[in-house]
DNA sequence: TACCGATATGTATATCTTTGCATAACGGCA
DNA sequence: TGCCGTTATGCAAAGATATACATATCGGTA
């Protein structure tokens, strides 16, 4: 055996969650949001997002609207009908939002993992 | 009117939650919990924690034991009967935790606050 | 010893969220 | 023009989460 037990491991994960609110806080763009416009990108169906995401389309239509109707601008361009029945595009500002959430993400996602150290650390001295 | 107009203001917040979770992911300690070992390092009574909280005892009580029952000890010392008809007091685990989770805490506002601000700037440009 | 107020816990109720249809509109294409 | 697959949307049903309520235990104190 080592000079320390195993006796006080801080044996938890750190979680966190981040998601973006009006300013009264009521409507919310969540993380799940960032998840169905990269599948957007990827497939150029908000139907085909929602099932790789694990949600229902209903739900991932609703969030989407949420979404839109709080920054004020569209996040997808849609059409009905024709050869592949319909799709739905990320607009551009969508893509710049994809962009800097991602640098946000990467960003908290090292300090979470840092402070989770420390913490760990401390717990466990 | 100054250079800029205010159209493309990114009237948004940033909010994040954290939670502290076993490895497989069921049990939680949620962010609320730190809020209740807070209000009975005030008050020592997890009724009166409760109340401060804004949840049922019931709730309290529940989310409490998840907590110490994940972590493998005790949070705190409870006791029945008496004067004052029973106490909850933080055990010295708790009062490491409350310590360390305040730092971590502080950290990360400070890391949210800064990715904020990089974000809006980002989506104002 | 009866009472008080807090902890302890099960269970029913209420509230909130998500899913699951159902149904309509749309526009290429056979 | 009828079919297909997707977007669009309302509404009922199902699931998850929190509250409310009931009841028991405990130990000082009047």
């Amino acid at each position: 055996m080592g000079k320390r037990g195993k006796s006080n491991r801080f044996n938890v994960l750190l979680n966190y969650k981040l998601w973006l609110s009006s300013i009264s806080g009521e409507g919310i763009i969540s993380e799940e949001v960032h998840i169905l416009l990269v599948g957007i990108h990827d497939k150029n169906s908000l139907k085909a997002a929602a099932e790789d995401a694990g949600i229902s389309y209903r739900k991932a239509w609703g969030d989407l609207k949420q979404a839109e109707s709080l920054l004020g601008y569209d996040l997808t361009e849609k059409t009905r009908g024709g050869k592949k029945g319909g799709q739905s595009v990320l607009t551009p500002a969508a893509l710049k939002l994809l962009e800097a959430y991602a640098a946000l993400q990467k960003k908290l996602d090292d300090a979470v993992e840092e402070a989770y150290l420390e913490l760990k650390k401390k717990m466990e001295n």
